[in-house]
DNA sequence: GTAATTACGGAACGATCGTTCCGTAATTAT
DNA sequence: ATAATTACGGAACGATCGTTCCGTAATTAC
């Protein structure tokens, strides 16, 4: 930090220095990403978060403000990495039917493997907090328009590329993609584990186009 | 109430009784879900309950036990209250196809009309809670199989009658339509209020079958 | 070293949480 | 009227909530 004062008419400049961070704030932010998915906002208390971040109330509170901008901040950043991955698949995809079914597998997995199923940590936000809370909301919001944008643009380009059939618009399959997507992260978040039942909704979802 | 003594060989009958209860059960019910749809269960507080309910806390925990047995009783209401609707609407249905799509109409309309947003009672528990409460994992589980099982035998009859294009398997279908509606669910419960993004997921759903 | 600043660990705060308890009201058979 | 029972209103409970505060540690320019 840096300060300058000025009395009298002189300045005088302070250049004080201060104690080091003994943890890394987006490896902690990582940390507040996890217990938030798995336990919601509500059902994480701020001895939740001390415990499983491993760092003090004090430092919890220096560094992040409160819970709810410590939750903001954990949300917006598992928004751009999710978001970021999204667009690198489309990128480096050869087919993209095959990608998005790839992702949709993806989810499968996860929903069967994970012994504890978070879902998404997006859909469970906005189940529990859009309602109340216009800046959750906002990111929600914002998500599902980038989403949906991504989904867009890559079913465009495959219609274009004669890999996904036109019979659908674009825009309409993208909000139709996303909304299965949303189901099957609900479904996995209810627990269910059964194959079978994944495997039937993606066989209807994928014979659409 | 009735009660029994023995003493001594002798029977002693007391037939004590006492004063009755102001409020009817199964409004206080519908007054729970009410509160619970909207707030969550960990959102709603003990004097939310009092508050909406309208009658005193000694009342509230003498009959309903405590806030996790309300919520279970509150659930299994709705559940059973949608299950029976649902049912009814395929008995007195002509055309199954119409039907189905009726029941999307009907949830967009609500999400577009409702000031306050609340999505589906079943679907918000299932992600607040379902993880961490087994007893509320079976209720949400026990509704996925139901409503499957409705879906399957409406989409079975309108197959068998023609309303319904044979090309999808009806258990993939009704499983198909049960993740459409978890998603379009969450959409409104996240404040989506724009009516073209709900006519493009219903267009989607309904070319296929 | 000293001064200045920030980080840390942990105690402590007031508020709210879900729940219990108590005194009184209501009800009806006796 | 009395006895027995349950319902009601509201105060009160201990526990936990999110948050703040304080004393000390660490850091670096001077």
């Amino acid at each position: 930090m840096f300060r300058i004062f000025s009395i009298f008419g002189n300045e005088f400049n302070f250049n004080a220095m201060a104690r080091t961070k003994e943890f890394n704030e987006d490896q902690a932010l990582d940390k507040a990403i996890e217990i938030f998915w798995h336990k919601g906002y509500n059902g994480t208390s701020a001895q939740d978060l001390v415990t499983h971040l491993g760092l003090s109330r004090s430092s919890l509170y220096d560094t992040f403000g409160d819970k709810q901008k410590l939750f903001v901040k954990s949300l917006k950043r598992y928004q751009q990495q999710n978001q970021e991955s999204l667009i690198q698949l489309f990128e480096n995809s050869e087919n993209i039917k095959t990608t998005i079914t790839e992702i949709f597998k993806q989810a499968v997995l996860e929903s069967l493997q994970d012994r504890i199923t978070k879902g998404c940590f997006m859909v469970n936000s906005a189940v529990e907090l859009a309602m109340h809370d216009p800046e959750i909301a906002k990111i929600v919001h914002d998500n599902q328009k980038a989403v949906e944008d991504i989904f867009y643009n890559a079913v465009k380009k495959g219609q274009e590329s004669g890999q996904i059939s036109d019979k659908q618009e674009a825009r309409s399959l993208a909000r139709f993609i996303f909304n299965n997507y949303s189901g099957i992260r609900v479904l996995a978040r209810a627990g269910e584990n059964d194959k079978q039942v994944y495997d039937d909704i993606l066989k209807a979802i994928f014979s659409l186009f």
